[in-house]
DNA sequence: TCGATGAAACTACAGTTGTAGTCACTAAGG
DNA sequence: CCTTAGTGACTACAACTGTAGTTTCATCGA
């Protein structure tokens, strides 16, 4: 069971994911274009994530190196479930036919989607 | 750009999607076995929908009959945009691959969705 | 007619979230 | 050595959430 992880400290934890690890400073550099937040708004959101153990913050000299102490896909795959249960009853093909007749699947995901599967299979 | 729907609320939507109009009480009757909420308390869920103008309430004499305003499909239409969008960069093929790596897809499953995009070819 | 009952409206209150401001300390540079 | 810039720690605060309690008003049955 994953922590409840917000949107902003999503935002957070997609920066950690993709390098780490990095000090306080780094990742408001990295979220500063996309989000435009204070660097206290992300040290804030750093030491709430800190605190539920969903990242680890390394002393170095006067500051700290954050970095995940959980999986992307762990995370994905815990909230992934939590989703497609609360709203397609555990069942993931009424998410994907959901998806499908709501026109989000171009032709070239449908080619995309069968040839994953066709791997499964195989 | 449908209103944001709480966890609760959402619950109270699923028992209106399955039948409405309803009177709180009726509501209420219908999540007590899932959720043992209060009759306020759905009252007060109610209130908060009503307010978002995600539900109607037409008086019916002393009391209000409750019914939706989105349909279900818009509103999962919207939320699975933007679960896609957030965790997956708005592509499904990396949500249907995770799913499929986590394990998350059984055989049948597999099934049912080539079968889907068959008939989406078709 | 009058009191009990049921319904909505209003109020409550702690925890989470988004978004910072301010304080205190430490290391580094002049 | 002393100032200063960069850091973490602590504080703030309104909106949203989960979960009700309380009040008020209308109505239905005796």
């Amino acid at each position: 069971m994953v922590e409840r992880i917000s949107d902003a400290e999503h935002e957070i934890m997609e920066v950690l994911w993709q390098k780490a690890p990095l000090t306080a400073t780094e990742v408001a550099d990295r979220v500063a274009d996309a989000k435009g937040w204070s660097l206290q708004t992300v040290k804030t959101l750093l030491s709430r994530l800190a605190a539920k153990a969903v990242i680890g913050a390394e002393r170095d000299g006067r500051r700290f190196q954050y970095s995940p102490l959980v999986e992307r896909d762990t995370y994905l795959a815990s909230i992934s479930r939590k989703f497609v249960d609360r709203l397609f009853g555990g069942r993931v093909t009424p998410l994907v036919a959901h998806l499908a007749e709501a026109d989000e699947l171009s032709d070239d995901d449908i080619r995309e989607i069968e040839e994953l599967l066709r791997e499964l299979k195989g």
